[in-house]
DNA sequence: CCTTGACCTGGAGTCGGCTCCAGGTTGCAG
DNA sequence: CTGCAACCTGGAGCCGACTCCAGGTCAAGG
């Protein structure tokens, strides 16, 4: 069996500059992610610079998808420690996704309610305008 | 011709415990966002305590619908100087509103995609899990 | 080899959005 | 009147999520 943290000798890896470009996040941001837990210790060339291998990337997409849901980052590393913790956490993962998705529907029936709310107060003031143009042509 | 800032003398109004307790808002985030200037200076006992009269009330609410869809703080601060600017804004104010409208569908629609990527790891995960138990019903 | 841009670490700084506090004043129930 | 909870102000502090920096190391093209 061959270890799951050993940096693959012979797959195709990115530097951190590179992942910054393709994801959007700066490297200090990467470096952060990897210190805060959210990402596992990234391998490292003999001078001890990241590679960032493919399952990296997915990952990191997965992160990112959480974040722009709004997900925290203290949830974010509950996640990636029962993670890290191996198959027997896969009930509380699925139970905190689960928990995610739930908040989520809720935000998005708030966001529509307010996204109507503002469409009414959006006509409201296209009639005032209309009217102010009417009687002042200027 | 009435002063639209005079304290009207014969309106009930509120204290910022009362409002606090309806908005859901702390007093002191009440005071901070009138220091803050999201809203006009309310008026005042002759002990100078504050005292909020139903337009103020009307006038958070639309602010707490903006908070709710994410506009920060310093585009809040900008609708409502032209807001205290009179009519001559209605223009900018319908394009401020516009605009936060079309990053509210954007959002939207991101907030979909996600949470249908997340519905699928979701179902991934609940497979997963069926069949741990089925091979380890512990 | 050597240069030079990309990378490393630890730690301080920033920003948004509140939240808390001290030290004093107000206003209503009794 | 008086007591006491609720209010006032200015300013400091906090939290989350980065962002920047100094001072040093690495790696790949010429």
């Amino acid at each position: 069996m061959t270890s799951a943290h050993a940096l693959p000798r012979r797959e195709r890896t990115l530097t951190i500059g590179q992942v910054a470009e393709r994801t959007g996040l700066s490297p200090d941001t990467l470096r952060y992610y990897e210190k805060a837990g959210l990402i596992q210790r990234i391998g490292r060339t003999g001078g001890n610079q990241r590679r960032y291998a493919a399952a990296d990337l997915v990952w990191l997409e997965f992160l990112l998808r959480l974040r722009e849901t709004g997900m925290p980052i203290a949830d974010m590393q509950r996640y990636a420690g029962l993670r890290a913790a191996g198959d027997a956490t896969v009930a509380d993962r699925l139970a905190l996704l689960r928990a995610h998705r739930a908040v989520l529907a809720d935000r998005m029936r708030a966001l529509e309610r307010n996204a109507q709310a503002l469409d009414e107060k959006i006509s409201h003031y296209a009639q005032l305008l209309a009217r102010q143009q009417e009687t002042d042509p200027s």
